[in-house]
RNA sequence: GCGCCCGUAGCUCAGCUGGAUAGAGCAACGGACUUCUAAUCCGUAGGUCCCGUGUUCGAAUCACGGCGGGCGUGCCA
């Protein structure tokens, strides 16, 4: 397969650099890089290697610009670069090496010219995971669809890729809803709408225990039951948690996400006294008041922060289950990597058990992969408890049901059922769109007009150029075939041609800080150049090769558009 | 107290592994549809990149110190 622009013009350059009178003098390892330019007048590629190697090799950073391009041999891929400002070279590619690359990856139907990984890793990716008898709020929809698309993306790249909803079904939260199932339950509620009624007792209890201190310990005592294996609890418990996976699942599947294992807190139960022990054994862990602490005297800003695994009245907590999931994960799925998508706040906790997990000698890449918090209108944090948060659900419905207006507006001779589906399409793509286009660590304040735009940066702009892309065939009564030749005789052309064939270059960086706003950025530039192509070059009103490399650009588009909507979790619509 | 995150146009946000005059969208104003889907395009206007100091040929970007906001910080998850 052959390599991205910028590979290649990477590669020219590392020759130009070994045939200068400095070769010799580089740095060791000295890797310059080339970034697309920022700005058109500058070409379409540029290098500051020159000013890099300025100060260690005390020259002149355009004496050293100028030897650089003296040396550069640009075959057939651009032109002579040329040296600008305090010594940056340009590149310029030759139309024929964008014209090469675009029936090149045109070739490559499944991956668009994106190169695999070399070395493929096992990766496990641990998100969503919201609690069982709660039905997901708004906060629950950053993990969800931020995991999906790197879960996507690393698969789509070669990684082995294992996704796990490690769902809260055994929290203590299940002495509250087994009170209220005993004492509170609507049966006909219950199989009316399960999920409901659940949350209602839930509520219902939560508010009562506040108040009543003798509920709180009830409560506890059912808990207490539960772990002990109480067979009453034990079968309500199974009864809610399978209620509310079919309620959870009815969520994945409207967001389209879905995954290979469901392995829940609870999985783990049998795990976490023999995994204390061995810890204790190692000494890695040791008792302080009561509890079972780790300790981390060695590592800055974890000092006067133990984790607590074992609590001194003998119950286990979230830091002992995850490390058991971790045990389970590197030892049954033989993982090279966990990632772990789940709310800033929670940056302490991981901390903790990634050290524990180093000082048990395991090597896994595990990484915490933070996303800021959705904040009420006070800018305070959506509380999960406030018992007003706004369902994940709502906020679907709401945003199916806007798509739906503009739709039937913009075409009211479709069938009813037809547009019901086009406006599924848009008004999910729109609220995936505006959590993924935006950088993960930024918090927002929750608000239904910005969640659920249609216009501007949003996932109608680029669902509507992959619409007209597929307008074109329709129009055109037949598929693409093949291009033979291709011409450019507009800017539009060339400019969408080498985005395009940036998508290469654009993938993978996703991976590098696990951005898919990366990804998100380069479509929406995407569908902005393929605007712009479909207002200055008219396609079936001309003819031969030019027509041939316009219907080509066209399918390329949608192709591009199509995948990378795809990997953001995002479907498509033939029109809109 | 300590730790983590955020602070960029009136609003919502990109850009942050140092690079050229800081970019989009919304809102405002002015243009372009007998045309392959105008959910579009073109143009105008809008900025102490929170403040300060430092490193550098070069700082929105890196370091240090402040300020403002959010979150976390031994027995919830």
């Amino acid at each position: 397969m052959s390599k991205t622009f910028s590979a290649r013009l990477q590669e020219a350059l590392l020759q130009a650099l070994s045939a200068t009178d400095f070769a010799a003098d580089l740095p060791e390892g000295f890797a310059p890089k080339v970034d697309q330019a920022q700005n058109r007048q500058f070409g379409d590629y540029q290098t500051n290697a020159a000013m890099m190697l300025a100060k260690p090799l005390k020259k002149n950073p355009r004496e050293v610009a100028a030897q650089i391009i003296e040396k550069f041999e640009p075959a057939d891929l651009c032109d002579e670069p040329t040296m600008a400002g305090p010594g940056f070279i340009n590149f310029t590619l030759k139309e024929d090496a964008l014209a090469g690359e675009l029936l090149r990856i045109l070739a490559d139907e499944s991956h668009h010219g994106v190169a695999t990984v070399e070395d493929p890793k096992t990766v496990v990716l641990d998100f969503s995971a919201p609690n069982v008898a709660k039905p997901m709020h708004v906060g629950h929809i950053r993990s969800t669809i931020i995991g999906d698309s790197l879960g996507r993306i690393a698969r789509f790249l070669g990684h082995r890729t294992i996704t796990d909803n490690h769902i809260g079904d055994w929290g203590t939260q299940f002495g509250m809803i087994l009170w209220g199932w005993k004492n509170l339950l609507d049966e006909d509620a219950l199989a009316e709408k399960p999920v409901e009624e659940l949350l209602r007792i839930y509520r219902e209890v939560n508010a009562r225990t506040k108040e009543d201190e003798a509920l709180r310990e009830t409560c506890k005592s059912e808990l207490v039951a539960l772990q002990a294996g109480d067979e009453e609890n034990l079968k309500i418990w199974e009864t809610c948690v399978d209620v509310s996976k079919q309620g959870l699942q009815g969520i994945y599947d409207r967001l389209d996400v879905s995954f290979d294992h469901w392995l829940g807190e609870s999985f783990y139960n049998d795990r976490l006294a023999p995994l204390v022990d061995d810890l204790l054994d190692q000494k890695i862990a040791e008792e302080s008041d009561g509890a079972i602490c780790v300790f981390f005297p060695e590592t800055k800003g974890l000092e006067d922060k133990p984790a607590i695994i074992r609590k001194a009245d003998g119950g286990f907590l979230y830091a002992t289950t995850d490390l058991a999931t971790i045990d389970y994960r590197l030892n049954e799925w033989k993982a090279d990597a966990v990632w772990y998508v789940v709310g800033a706040p929670q940056q302490l906790h991981f901390d903790q058990i990634f050290k524990i997990s180093e000082k048990r000698g395991q090597s896994a890449d595990l990484e915490f992969i933070p996303f800021g918090s959705i904040l009420g209108k006070d800018r305070k944090m959506l509380r999960t408890r406030s018992g007003d948060t706004v369902q994940l659900a709502d906020v679907l419905d709401e945003a199916v049901e806007r798509a739906a207006k503009v739709v039937i507006e913009k075409n009211p001779d479709l069938e009813p059922s037809e547009q019901q589906a086009v406006a599924e399409v848009i008004g999910i793509g729109a609220v995936k769109y505006a959590e993924l286009s935006q950088y993960r660590l930024t918090d927002y304040i929750f608000d239904w007009d910005n969640m659920l735009a249609l216009k501007g940066n949003t996932a109608p702009y680029l669902l509507n150029a992959y619409v007209r892309t597929r307008a074109i065939f329709r129009k055109l009564g037949e598929d693409y075939t093949v291009l033979e030749t291709a011409v450019f005789e507009e800017q539009a052309e060339k400019d969408l041609a080498l985005k395009l064939a940036q998508f290469a270059e654009t993938v993978p960086q996703v991976l590098v800080d696990f951005k898919p706003n990366t990804l998100a950025n380069y479509l929406y530039e995407l569908a902005m150049a393929y605007h712009r192509f479909w207002e200055a070059c008219p396609v079936l009103r001309v003819e031969g090769d030019l027509r041939a490399t316009r219907l080509a650009l066209c399918e390329q588009t949608g192709r591009t558009l199509r995948t990378g909507l795809g990997l953001l979790g995002i479907r498509t619509t033939e029109f809109m």
